[in-house]
DNA sequence: TGACATCAACTAATAAACTAGTAGATCCCA
DNA sequence: TGGGATCTACTAGTTTATTAGTTGATGTCA
């Protein structure tokens, strides 16, 4: 316990994370051959980062057999969103506006995707009057 | 060389970089007063992150007297851009619209901030279509 | 001109992130 | 029933991030 809250997961972290929410649960195996499609990396390391986040809480786990199978311990909205809300505030000090524009200009959409991006916001706004 | 290929800048780089940007040139004096004003730190300490800064290449700079004065090398929409590019990529699989919507949910905006929302992203289509 | 302040350079220490090797238990099957 | 496969736990090494102490140069001012 320094500095850090561990405000959002690592890189890594997330990357077994969206093998989770893909498919829940799974053995420390099946992330290993999903993830290793992308980038190979020893049985044990991912065995070890599934470790530390158990222990951070990341993660919950149980026994099948002789093995454990994981499940991400926060859903993929709720952890997306704290990692929005981290970059919110550490790189654009808040200013919604200001990370949409930066968020367009990276993704340069088309005239198809800015509609549903519009969709997007419009749903949004009827949500939020119908619950609050 | 390893993994990373500083992708985006770390907490405490952003921090710096929010600073210069903000005035530029600036002496190691004068960033560590702005910061203190937030979280006090011993002025070694911001003059090392400017150096790993300057080898990082994120920062110029150049002798004012007996004193180096530094700018930021990259533009703050280039920077912030980087970062939202990282972000889309690591934790939201190139999704522009979930980001967008995680960005709502999270910073919950009221009507006129929506509509400035929907101001930028007109802003946003005009100049695309201007330009190019 | 000597005490004091200021500055960069160097050194170092700690923590976190990531990767992977070794050892020992257990299971399955020929 | 013993050899190979598989799994966890433990250990450990490398890199990066962050903070700060020490040292020596230089500049200022009384």
């Amino acid at each position: 316990m320094s500095r850090h809250r561990q405000a959002t997961p690592t890189e890594v972290e997330l990357e077994i994370l969206h093998v989770l929410w893909e498919h829940q649960p799974s053995t420390v195996r099946e992330v290993v051959d999903v993830l290793n499609r992308k980038r190979p990396r020893a049985y044990t390391s991912i065995l070890s980062m599934l470790n530390v986040m158990f222990e951070k809480g990341l993660v919950t786990r149980e026994m099948r057999g002789r093995a454990h199978v994981y499940r991400a311990k926060k859903s993929r909205e709720k952890t997306l969103g704290s990692v929005v809300k981290d970059v919110l505030g550490r790189a654009f000090q808040g200013s919604t506006t200001s990370l949409i524009a930066q968020v367009l200009e990276q993704s340069k959409p088309s005239a198809e995707e800015l509609d549903e991006i519009r969709r997007t916001i419009e749903a949004w706004q009827n949500e939020e009057n119908d619950n609050g």
